[in-house]
DNA sequence: AAATGTGAAGTTGTTCACAGCT
DNA sequence: AGCTGTGAACAACTTCACATTT
């Protein structure tokens, strides 16, 4: 009977929504910092992230008592909290699998080790086809996946293969130990309950907006 | 007195949510269509979706009664319904502004058009910088945006401009008339209510598994 | 005086359960 | 008999309001 599935222990129940939010909060806080701000009040970090205040507080709350009454939260304090509790504090490795233009383009962007994300290495069934020159990580063929992802302990991957493998892929995955897949190919995985997926369906997100764009 | 933002009229009050599902839906009918499955029931779709029949049920009531009783829905007036509704019925024409790595990489996805979104031109403040041969469309310089987006009735853009540009183009976007505006900068943009926006940040969704994967 | 932390109220979205068609 | 459509129950999330602390 379908086990009720009971989210990782040792860790309060937090809404998804409130730890989505909080990557938005350390972004906001990051640049309060490069300005020299060193407090600030639920109301105007609140602001600053699109939210109300009571949000931010109840957001906070669950993860202990951060704030000084009367004050407000210390800036550099609420950042280290937030990258302990995400696990950005320190680097962490990631697979990519299926080099082809989306899975190259994300390889060049900067934006993930700018996080503590470093994709170090690539897999395709086709390894060494020809590529822009601008990928600078070793594209392995997918046999090598599994001693990798071993090896340098991996425990998210990037998957932008093709649909119709997607779900075979993931399989690899899952069985190689990694606990975290990042989905960009438009398909409903299959995986255990103990491993996340994140869907990334840029499609999807452009024909919502084509739904609130009609006149 | 801040007037309580009164959705757009002439559409009923429709969940965010439901509007992603149905996209979602649509594919999953699509696939149905392909193995040559005319009829389904909310039981399966949901199933297909990953979601619970009741919630598929609901989600398609919101727009009428398009099932029989004792039988199901039927396949393709599903599809036709719900492409009426999100605009996908015809084609639309997208701008993209930012034509750097992650411009360059979703000009050539295809899985933009496979969806009736065309993205025939982008803007760039260096226009004519070099760039990977695998972008066939004509990119202009930010001066004729407002030009082209009149001429062509372009109502949505994808936004791949450095964070620091990011909100001073969203201006001249809905200055020009874009209505809604698919966003990759890492910035929470400031647009007036009838605009929509759609954040699309990767190294938030990353940081979001990462939460999750720990162990 | 200012701003947090939080119980309670309010709102929104999901699931249930079953009446009502076909 | 089977499956939709929906009011009612439920759950999750958000906002309010205020007691509490600095």
């Amino acid at each position: 009977m379908a086990a009720k599935k009971k989210a990782r222990i040792a860790r309060p129940e937090i809404p998804r929504k409130t730890v989505y939010r909080l990557s938005i909060y350390t972004r906001c806080l990051q640049r309060l910092l490069a300005n020299g701000i060193h407090t600030v009040s639920s109301e105007a970090l609140a602001g600053a992230a699109g939210v109300k205040s009571p949000q931010l507080r109840k957001d906070l709350a669950y993860f202990g008592q951060f704030g000084t009454r009367g004050l407000g939260y210390d800036v550099e304090q609420l950042i280290q909290m937030i990258a302990d509790l995400m696990g950005t504090d320190h680097l962490q490795p990631v697979v990519l699998v299926g080099v082809g233009n989306l899975g190259t383009a994300l390889m060049s962007y900067r934006g993930f080790e700018k996080e503590g994300f470093g994709v170090h290495a690539a897999f395709d069934v086709q390894h060494d086809r020809q590529r822009d020159e601008r990928v600078k990580q070793p594209v392995f063929p997918m046999e090598k996946l599994a001693d990798y992802v071993a090896e340098y302990h991996v425990r998210m991957a990037i998957l932008c293969v093709p649909p119709e493998e997607a779900q075979e892929v993931a399989n690899e995955l899952v069985e190689a130990g990694v606990m975290g897949i990042m989905n960009f190919a438009p398909t409903v995985l299959q995986v255990p309950d103990e491993v996340t997926v994140n869907n990334v369906n840029m499609a999807i997100e452009l024909e919502n907006l084509s739904y609130f764009v009609q006149q």
